[in-house]
DNA sequence: GTTTGCGTTCGAGCGCGCTCGAAGGCCTAG
DNA sequence: CTAGGCCTTCGAGCGCGCTCGAACGCAAAC
């Protein structure tokens, strides 16, 4: 893209920022609020996925997840915290196969650590990028809501009119359904 | 999410940051480096998209675009600044079906203002809030890389061995195909 | 004049990540 | 005894956003 040294520049004034307090993050893997056995009900309200696709993970092989007398799911400690790392890192775009390839490392022992980390490090990067260009985005978006108000916008006669021949190209009614 | 709070508690340390500074944005619009008239990869080069993603968006109705005596498309800078409008959007994360949708009220005239400012500032929250789930992301997934390495990471025999067990749970071979 | 290389239209197909529906089991309440 | 509700498995379907292939056209290069 043409506006990448722009995403740079942008981002410099948030900051690269390195991690956060231990405090914090320490808090941040909910270690306390995990009971020692729930239903997929409750895992499912607690994480905010559906039933639906508790079960599709445990398929995808991501968790082990044992059976009661009645053959429902019992997710103990650890594999909501499994479930807690894995939606997490669904929430930040880590794909359903990457995430496969990471468990089956973890499986594999002592000895995957450095590619465990390789793989650690590298979505560190993809998401340092996705911040960046949202961050862009952001800035584009609250320009661009700053100047169609004029209220807090400054120069919105001259600004204004550049960024808005972007958005107000005309466009006749031929909008159809794709497919 | 049961994590929610600590979310924003986390994000205080970058900061809710206004815009950025007018100049930055500014050169944001890319209005310098657009010719009059570009063909389709030219526009797919400066985009960094694929022809065949183009012609997408224009059959999807959110550009239009002139064709010269080949039926080749030809882009003029108005198409041009669209695009890059439509590309940063989506880059963001909206939808086809919003950008449509927005388009759509640019087509409809002036009175359509404010409905637009209301999209423009829901898809600022989106990207807000998305900017937080990200950073959160981020730091937990540095502070795994600390203790993993346990070289920069302080208290890796105590929080390591807490934060790991949700990631040493092992699983078996069983990992197969879906769908 | 044919080959190369770019473009066009159109509809179909794909990969991802769910999401759902069918068919059935167990348990509890009324 | 039966109805409701929540669970199970399994395979199929869906929505999104592309992505591609087929069949073709023009135009410059060899």
């Amino acid at each position: 893209m043409a506006t990448d040294d722009l995403m740079s520049r942008a981002l410099e004034t948030i900051g690269e920022d390195g991690p956060l307090s231990v405090e914090v993050i320490h808090r941040l893997t909910d270690l306390a609020d995990v009971p020692d056995s729930m239903m997929i009900t409750e895992v499912a309200d607690l994480l905010d996925v559906s039933p639906h696709t508790l079960r599709y993970y445990e398929r995808a092989g991501l968790v082990e997840v044992a059976r009661d007398g009645n053959g429902h799911r019992v997710y103990d400690a650890r594999a909501v915290r499994r479930l807690v790392f894995v939606t997490r890192m669904r929430l930040s775009g880590m794909a359903m196969r990457d995430l496969q390839h990471y468990v089956s490392l973890v499986d594999a022992g002592e000895q995957t650590v450095p590619e465990r980390l390789d793989m650690l490090v590298e979505h560190r990067d993809t998401i340092r990028r996705r911040i960046r260009e949202l961050s862009l985005s952001l800035a584009a978006t609250e320009y661009k809501i700053a100047t169609y108000g004029g209220e807090t916008g400054p120069d919105v006669q001259t600004l204004g009119t550049g960024l808005d021949a972007g958005l107000d190209t005309g466009l006749d009614q031929r909008r159809r359904r794709i497919g």
